[in-house]
DNA sequence: ATGATAGATGGAAACGCTTACACTGTCTAT
DNA sequence: ATAGACAGTGTAAGCGTTTCCATCTATCAT
C-alpha cells in the first residue's frame, strides 16, 4: 500500500496525490476530493519515514527531561506535545537518568531521527554535543542553562521572584527563623534556588545562619533526611523552604516522624507545585513553576527558529508565583 | 554527511559501510575498523528515515497510554524503553487523554511511523482500529482487554487476587463492613476492579451492602467526593478499599477533612502502588500491580511476536500483591 | 596447474515519498 | 486572432539507506 496505488485508484499522478495529501492550494477541490476518497478506501497511511526523507524536514521536535518518573516532567511533556500537536509536529522524547552516557545516547537519537529542534529540560548537558547540535543548525532551547550560547534560546526561571515570594509569605506570618532544604549542588538549577534563597534574606535583612541551610537531593528521602537534621537543632527554624516539592513532602513526612504538627509548629513550603501538592496533608504551599509555560515557550522558540532560519535564539523569562495552601501558618508563640 | 562520504574517506563502497554500521559478519575487522574511524572522523548519524525505508522495519515500538500525568503511567513508559532499549529497540509513546478520536491520532501516528508492534495499556480502544494493524499484521499487545482475539497478545491482572488479599486483611483486623470506592463505570479496568471486589465479599460471607458503593473517576476529586457520600451515611464503613491509589488518596482527604483519623477511626487501602503512595500522611496501604512487569511482559510480547513472525499472540497474568503500610489498622472499637 | 569454493567487497536497484520542472489548456488583454 | 499569464497536472530525479546479485581474490582439494 503506497502513494502509486492511491493515484491509480484516484486516476491521478502520484505528485497530485501528495499535493492533496500536504494540502496544497494546487490542486483542484474535485481532484483533492476524489483522492481523499481513495486514501479512504485503500485505508493509506503515508510513511513517514519517507516522507522526512524525501523533504528532507522530518516535523519532529525532541524533547530530552532527565527522569519521566519525576513528577515534574509528565506535565512538561504533555503540555509540550499538546503545543507541538497543534503546529502539526511530532516530538520525540528521551530520558537522561541523569546519566552522562544516556546524554549521549539520547543526543544521537535526535541526530539520527534528523529532529528539526531539542528543547534539552535538564541542565547537565556537555559541550561537545551541543557542537554537534550546532553544526548541523538545529535548533536548541535550554531550561536555565547557565551558560547562554548563541544559536540556543534559553528559558529562565525567575527564581529570585519565587523565593522572594515564599520568604515575604513567612516574613508577614511572624517568622523569624527560615531554614532551606537545598537540592544536590551537582545540579545548576539547585544552586541557583539556594542562592536565590540567601539573597532573600539579605534582602530582608535576615541573618544567615548557614546550619538552618541542609542539602537534599531533590527526592522525598533526601528532604526526609535533611528535615530531620534541621530538627535536630536545640532551636530549629520555625518555618522551611524546600528547593522543590518532592523534597517539602518529605520533609513533612520526617515532621510528623517527630510529633510535630504542621502548620501549627512548624511551616513548611515548597518549588514547583507539582500535582501531588495539592493532595498533601495538609496541602502543600509552593512556589509553582508553570510547566506548561516552560513548554509552550521552549517549542515557540524552537519552532520559530527552525522556521525562520534564525541563527539567534531568544531569551524568554517565566515568572513563578507563590500558591499558599495549607502547610504554612503564623509563628508559634512558644518558639523564639 | 551521508554514509557515501563515509565511505570515500574509508575507501570502500557504500554497501560495507551499511554493513559495518549493521555489525554483519562478512566485513574484516581491518575494513570494519577503518570505516568505524570514518564515520567517527566525520561525526556521522544514520539516517534513520532511511535505514526504516530501506530495510522495511522501523525497530520502533509504540506505546498507547490515556495520559502521562497520569502517574499510574510513567513508570510504566520508563520500564518499556528501559527494556525496549536492551533489545536495540526504540519507542514511540502516544496519549490519548481518554478522547476517542485522539485514539485515532495515536493509531494514525503508529501507522505512518510504520512501528513494529504497539502495546496498548488503555482499555478504550474501537474495533475498527484494531483491524487496521490486524490487516498490517501489527503485533498488539493490551492491558485487561475484555475481548482478547487471535494475533493479538494479553497481559492480565489478576484483580482478584489483589482485592481478594485487601479484603482478607482489613478482615484479619477486625472489620466487618468495608465500602469500596469504584473508577468510571466506563472503564473497563474499572468495572474489573469493581467485580472483583463483589466477588470477594461473597467468598468471605459478607453481606454485599450497595449504599458502601460509591462511583468515583479515578482521580483524587472523584475518591474526595465519593468518600465525603460514604461519610455521610448514619453507620459508615470501617475500612474502604478504593479501585486506585489517586482515588484513595482523594478519600483520605475527605476523612481528614471530616475530622477523622486513619486508621484509628477509618482504614483506607488503595490499588496500583504509585510512588506517592508511600508517602501520604499515613503511608498508604495499597494493592501494587508491578508497572515493570507489565511493560516487560508487552515489549516482549511484541517484540517476539514479530521476531518470529508468530500469528498468535501470547497470555500471560500478573499478580498484584497487598503492601501493608499505615493507613489500615484494627477496627474501632466503638463502631458497629 | 586447475577448477571449485568461500569470503570480502562493490554496483545498483529498491524503499515511498517530495518537488523542480515541463506540459497542457483556459482565460485575459490586446 | 494571438501572445502571455496562470492554474492544474504529470514526469522523473532525488532523498540516504539496505540488500540482492555480481565480481574478485585467496585458498584448497585434486
Amino acid at each position: 500500500m503506497n502513494i502509486k496505488e492511491v493515484a491509480r485508484l484516484a486516476k491521478v499522478s502520484t505528485a497530485t496525490v501528495s499535493r492533496t495529501i500536504n494540502g496544497s492550494d494546487k490542486v483542484t477541490p474535485e481532484t483533492a476530493e476524489r483522492v481523499r476518497k481513495a486514501i479512504e478506501t485503500l485505508k493509506f497511511y503515508p510513511n513517514t519515514n519517507a516522507r522526512a526523507l524525501g523533504s528532507g524536514r522530518s516535523s519532529l521536535y525532541g524533547l530530552i527531561i532527565s527522569d519521566i518518573t519525576n513528577p515534574f516532567f509528565p506535565e512538561l511533556v504533555k503540555s509540550f506535545e499538546d503545543i507541538a500537536v497543534q503546529y502539526g509536529q511530532e516530538v520525540l522524547v528521551a530520558n537522561t537518568n541523569y546519566d552522562p552516557h544516556r546524554m549521549e545516547v539520547c543526543v544521537s537519537r535526535m541526530l539520527q531521527r534528523k529532529v528539526d529542534g531539542v528543547a534539552i529540560m535538564t541542565s547537565e548537558i556537555a559541550e561537545h554535543l551541543i557542537d554537534e547540535f550546532n553544526s548541523r543548525k538545529i535548533p536548541l532551547a535550554f531550561l536555565d542553562t547557565a551558560t547562554p550560547q548563541k544559536g540556543i534560546s534559553n528559558i529562565l526561571v525567575d527564581y529570585t521572584a519565587g523565593i522572594d515570594a515564599a520568604v515575604e509569605h513567612l516574613l508577614e506570618l511572624g517568622h523569624k527563623t527560615i531554614g532551606f532544604i537545598a537540592g544536590p549542588m551537582s545540579l545548576a538549577s539547585a544552586r541557583i534556588r539556594k542562592r536565590a534563597f540567601i539573597n532573600a534574606l539579605k534582602r530582608n535583612d535576615l541573618k544567615l545562619d548557614t546550619q538552618f541551610i541542609e542539602e537534599g537531593n531533590h527526592r522525598t528521602d533526601g528532604g526526609h533526611e535533611a528535615m530531620l537534621r534541621l530538627l535536630d537543632h536545640k532551636a530549629h527554624p520555625t518555618a522551611v523552604i524546600a528547593s522543590n516539592d518532592l523534597t517539602a513532602i518529605g520533609a513533612m513526612g520526617a515532621v510528623f516522624e517527630r510529633g510535630l504538627r504542621i502548620p501549627q509548629d512548624i511551616s513548611i513550603v515548597g518549588f514547583d507545585d507539582i500535582d501531588l501538592s495539592a493532595f498533601t496533608q495538609p496541602a502543600l504551599t509552593t512556589v509553582r513553576l508553570s510547566r506548561q509555560e516552560i513548554a509552550k515557550m521552549a517549542f515557540r522558540a524552537l519552532y520559530n527558529t527552525y522556521q525562520t532560519g534564525a541563527t539567534k535564539g531568544a531569551e524568554y523569562t517565566i515568572q513563578p508565583n507563590l500558591i499558599v495552601r495549607k502547610s504554612t501558618g503564623p509563628r508559634p508563640v512558644s518558639k523564639h
